[in-house]
DNA sequence: ATCCGGAAGA
DNA sequence: TCTTCAGGAT
């Protein structure tokens, strides 16, 4: 059933009372209490480990993400360990996890927190939200799971869990209408639980009742993978760390991209600061 | 409004 | 084969 745009009317059906907000409450954590999934990100009160796993989870699911972050947090221990590393071992460890630029802002962030915050990851949204990589989400997110701050956090899963129990027939469900919702309903006493059960319960929703995302106007449908340009990209970053710097000639024949195509996606690779180009040859 | 990765489940 | 993913930058 499509909804009239031009409609004002709230379609919330029950104001939220106080009852009604403690009830769903209790839902959440009780459902929480019997399925929580331990992460290693939910294991540790290192900041530092906060900002990787919240750029790590950019678009990337967390079953995936957990043994890379390991991984990761083993060769970079520390912010300092992170800013000062090479891009070739920077790239090797991300490699799996997609979106490769995600590191390569990591990276800068952490080197912006070295040289203007003293060291320390900002507990302030407003502060998080200047650094490379960190929008509207992951902003808010640090503060909650590194500081256990109440933001107000809106990400696939939880805005999967509000659509399916105050939207129940709504379509188009604009994340203006959920976030006085959520802000409503954080339950102050653990934000770091409260957004931790919010996002399990809503991951399992999604295995269970299909198509509750589609309901979302945030949803919105992917270009195809194959023989698109990140494919391309993809390639030039595996060519380059298995084989070291690649000439132009490398790269069009380990691609199999003709060459005007392929110049263009380096020249945009290169601004990016993936690659330098010493004399003929591409490196990380 | 488009682009950015690549693994994993259906 | 198709879809989705703890989003962000331009």
């Amino acid at each position: 059933m499509k909804r009239d745009p031009a409609s004002t009317a709230p379609r919330t059906p029950h104001p939220l009372t106080k009852n009604r907000v403690a009830a769903f409450q209790r839902l959440v954590l009780e459902w929480y209490r019997r399925h929580s999934k331990h992460y290693p990100w939910r294991e540790t009160g290192d900041p530092y480990a906060i900002l990787v796993s919240e750029y790590m989870l950019q678009q990337t699911q967390a079953d995936r993400v957990a043994e890379k972050f390991r991984e990761f947090m083993t060769a970079f221990p520390a912010l300092a360990d992170l800013a000062g590393a090479d891009t070739v071992s920077l790239i090797a460890r991300w490699k799996g996890l997609g979106y490769n630029r995600r590191a390569l802002y990591l990276q800068r962030a952490a080197a912006e927190i070295i040289t203007s915050h003293g060291g320390k990851v900002p507990q302030d949204p407003e502060v998080l939200i200047t650094l490379p990589g960190i929008g509207r989400y992951t902003s808010r997110s640090i503060p909650v799971f590194a500081f256990n701050r109440p933001e107000v956090l809106i990400e696939t899963n939880i805005r999967t869990v509000y659509i399916h129990h105050f939207f129940q027939d709504g379509d188009s469900v604009s994340d203006a209408e959920i976030e006085p919702l959520v802000a409503r309903t954080i339950w102050t006493k653990d934000p770091h639980t409260w957004y931790s059960a919010l996002m399990d319960y809503g991951s399992h929703l999604k295995k269970t009742i299909k198509d509750i995302t589609a309901r979302s106007s945030a949803y919105k449908k992917q270009s195809p993978f194959k023989g698109s340009d990140r494919q391309i990209r993809g390639r030039i970053l595996a060519m380059i760390l298995d084989h070291g710097a690649c000439t132009f000639a490398d790269l069009t024949a380990g691609t199999g991209t003709d060459p005007e195509r392929l110049k263009r996606i380096i020249d945009g690779m290169e601004r990016e600061g993936f690659l330098t180009r010493t004399g003929k040859r591409y490196a990380l």
